[in-house]
DNA sequence: CGAAAGACCTGAGTGC
DNA sequence: TGCACTCAGGTCTTTC
């Protein structure tokens, strides 16, 4: 559930308060959350412990905070992954550590700040941290978004982020290698979007909503749709995204929040997500939830004909 | 190589 | 009350 703007609205509570703090200790309480921590490089609290956050970053729905320190922990950083249900809580050092779905602690001393505190609380476990090397960008741009930070870092990106294609918010996007990409697909124009390889940061709630703002069924060809529609639908998922960004995101229960644990709004704003039975809100025919790669589709039968 | 299915997880909700 | 089942869903791995 966590998508893009969600999860930007986490990266923008965590840049200012972790942003030159030094890891002063790790806690890791379930090791499953360490499961993308390629144990290999070394160990995770041992690499992290020590290490001073540069920066927060985000590719899609792929968070990081660059390092530095000694030879062992520059040019790494720790990476986040939401999942399902995954947040990243900011805490003071004597917050009560009763969280029954907590996963990880660490425990921050800001120069300014003072001690803070970062839990990882993930019920579902779908969502992971673990401290990864960073490679360049293939592209020479920058690796991520992060508040126009600049710095070594700037164009690089963990190696385990490096095949997940950039987002439509960033300004380093391709539009023309988007296009080209849907002409190749063979298959719904739905299952493109959440592609992550292809465009990040969208998943289902989204991709619901961009597909009904430009009346297109999600298991429309993507190799049949004009250069000129995609465009449309690539403008639409940017609108989607940016708006729901600016109401801090979408949450249909406690499970999504930011850094303090509050909800967004944009659920009110939701035309097609959730609303099976409801009447479309263009032309009142009722919403139809069809079955589709194990979750759900929604999507009104009339304005957004299969084809 | 691409497309699709399966695995990974927990908890809320439903029907009997 | 309790048990079996369904649903929620992002990404990695496996299969074809």
């Amino acid at each position: 559930m966590p998508e893009l703007p969600e999860v930007e609205v986490v990266r923008s509570g965590l840049a200012p308060a972790v942003t030159g703090a030094v890891v002063a200790a790790v806690e890791v309480l379930d090791r499953r959350s360490l499961r993308r921590h390629d144990a290999a490089s070394g160990d995770f609290e041992t690499l992290l412990t020590g290490a001073r956050v540069e920066a927060a970053v985000r590719r899609g729905k792929f968070l990081w905070l660059p390092l530095s320190g000694d030879e062992r922990r520059g040019g790494r950083a720790v990476v986040g992954h939401l999942g399902m249900s995954g947040q990243m809580l900011l805490r003071t050092p004597d917050h009560p550590g009763d969280d029954r779905h907590a996963r990880v602690r660490l425990h921050l001393e800001h120069p300014e700040h003072g001690e803070l505190r970062v839990d990882f609380v993930d019920q579902r476990i779908f969502g992971s941290l673990a401290v990864d090397r960073l490679v360049p960008t293939t592209d020479g741009e920058t690796g991520g978004f992060s508040d126009g930070v600049t710095g070594e870092w700037a164009r690089q990106l963990p190696s385990q982020v490096a095949h997940i294609a950039r987002d439509p918010l960033d300004p380093a996007f391709s539009e023309r290698a988007f296009v080209a990409a849907l002409a190749k697909r063979d298959t719904g124009v739905k299952r493109v979007l959440l592609d992550q390889g292809v465009v990040s940061g969208i998943g289902n709630i989204y991709a619901d909503e961009s597909l009904w703002a430009v009346r297109l069924h999600g298991e429309h060809p993507a190799s049949s749709l004009s250069p000129r529609r995609v465009r449309e639908l690539l403008a639409a998922v940017r609108d989607v995204l940016g708006k729901a960004l600016a109401e801090g995101g979408t949450s249909f229960d406690a499970q999504y929040v930011n850094v303090n644990g509050a909800s967004g709004y944009f659920e009110h704003s939701l035309n097609a997500y959730g609303r099976a039975g409801k009447p479309c809100p263009r032309c009142g025919t009722p919403m139809v939830r069809e079955a589709f790669m194990n979750r759900g589709s929604h999507f009104c039968p009339r304005c957004q004909r299969r084809r």
